[in-house]
DNA sequence: AACCCCATCAACCGCTTAAAG
DNA sequence: GCTTTAAGCGGTTGATGGGGT
């Protein structure tokens, strides 16, 4: 495979970036766009390899960033997703509008796996650690005996030398000593998210081996939400659509009827045009990037108090309409490799299309009884306070009860990019 | 004050994938 | 179909700062 020509190039900086440095990148891709990555240090006066100008922007100049905290809901977010997608920072940071996969991957390793060990859950798999543990002791049993087993039969073996083929080719004694079974396929993937998500309220024993397997509903189920969490409920009782946006429609109606007072229903998120002569002021974005919020006295978004996932939205559809940057939105732009380890891709059976938006509801749930309950991975924070806009609230939680719309416009924004990635590969 | 330890996070590295020639 | 190039992704590293001794 090909290496970055500039990689090898000689007298490249490296190490943190500068202010200097920032402003130059921001300047040329606020006039040019960023085009061909590789040809950006040279156009900008760079003295950096293209791919680092790249991360550069991405992780840190971008404007639709979110920088600060994590609210606890992203963090429950981050989780469950984790829990389905693995180590698919991308795909996580998909979900987390102004997220780097950078941000959340390294707030996973520094944080989120450490109180999740102090919950007794394994990160890794997001079983309980007990399991975790006894099925080690369990696999090193196995092994063990595995050993011993081999023994004697090598040495039945090596008895019976002159015998004709042994046995033990034919009947192997242990599974182990087959031949290593392939890697796990997409269609395994999907087998065994579905059936974990089946087998985890069914009664059945989950699969040991696929880091997803702890369900939805394990995460999300609250008995005192009213809402059926029962692995036959189907979101969508009546409902013959398998088209997602018939799906989400119904449900939209039936979540307004059952619980929510109200969602709106569009499967695009608004987008507000701003005026053609509207232009990115770079100091606005330094401001930004030194924690103030993009926009608060540049390119009149709206105030500087609110960086809902809305507005997000509005910067990134500021800066393609005003024709300034190539660069599209997180979210709107998926690679064919996403569609690859989706876990629907080319599937056209309702039910599990059902099921998957089964788990999305269930997740969405999540989000919006997070602030009246603790799911396992919540600590007790009565006086937690979230500090990221949008996803966030200052108010006491049973003023949070109160306020169900703004959850659910989460969730709804949650559940129609889940069906937008779906609809694209369909 | 000096040192050590640890957590955080920006940045790098190496690899894979997709597209272009 | 092969090679090269560019982009994207995930793992890892290293600088930095805060807290403890």
């Amino acid at each position: 495979m090909g290496r970055h020509s500039c990689c090898y190039k000689q007298k490249l900086r490296k190490g943190l970036w500068s202010p200097e440095e920032d402003e130059k990148l921001i300047n040329h891709i606020t006039k040019f766009g960023h085009g061909c990555w590789s040809s950006v240090p040279k156009l900008a006066g760079l003295q950096r390899c293209g791919k680092s100008c790249r991360l550069r922007w991405i992780n840190y100049l971008r404007p639709d960033l979110k920088r600060g905290t994590f609210s606890q809901q992203e963090e429950n977010l981050i989780i469950e997703l984790h829990a389905v997608l693995g180590n698919r920072w991308s795909q996580i940071a998909a979900q987390l509008p102004g997220r780097t996969d950078n941000e959340i991957k390294n707030l996973w390793n520094s944080s989120i796996k450490k109180k999740l060990r102090q919950r007794g859950i394994d990160p890794n798999t997001h079983k309980p650690l007990s399991e975790v543990q006894n099925e080690d002791k369990a696999l090193a049993a196995a092994v063990s005996k595995n050993s011993a087993e081999r023994a004697a039969a090598s040495e039945a073996e090596n008895s019976n030398s002159k015998a004709s083929s042994s046995a033990a080719d034919h009947y192997p004694l242990v599974e182990s000593s087959r031949p290593p079974a392939p890697p796990p396929t997409h269609e395994f993937f999907l087998e065994r998210f579905v059936s974990s998500h089946e087998s985890s309220t069914g009664g059945c024993r989950p699969n040991s081996d696929f880091p997803g397997y702890l369900s939805f509903q394990q995460l999300s189920y609250r008995p005192d939400t009213g809402l059926s969490a029962h692995p036959n409920t189907t979101l969508f009782p009546n409902s013959n659509s398998s088209r997602p946006s018939d799906m989400i429609s119904e449900f939209n109606s039936s979540m307004t009827t059952s619980f929510l007072p109200s969602i709106p229903s569009p499967i695009l998120k608004p987008s507000i045009s701003l005026p053609p002569s509207t232009s990115l002021d770079v100091n606005a974005v330094h401001n930004w990037n030194n924690g103030s919020t993009f926009g608060s006295n540049g390119g009149g978004s709206s105030n500087g108090s609110s960086s809902s996932s809305t507005e997000l939205q509005n910067s990134a559809s500021f800066f393609e309409n005003g024709g300034c940057f190539s660069w599209a939105p997180m979210n709107c732009v998926k690679s064919k490799k996403e569609a690859e380890v989706h876990p629907l891709e080319g599937e056209t059976d309702d039910n599990k299309w059902s099921e998957y938006l089964q788990a999305s509801f269930l997740l969405g749930t999540t989000i919006q009884n997070q602030a009246a309950a603790q799911d396992i991975y919540s600590e007790t924070k009565p006086e937690a306070q979230f500090s990221t806009d949008g996803l966030s609230t200052n108010l006491p939680r049973s003023q949070q009860q109160q306020q169900p719309s703004e959850a659910a416009d989460i969730y709804t924004n949650h559940l129609q990019r889940l069906a937008a990635t779906y609809e694209q590969f369909s």
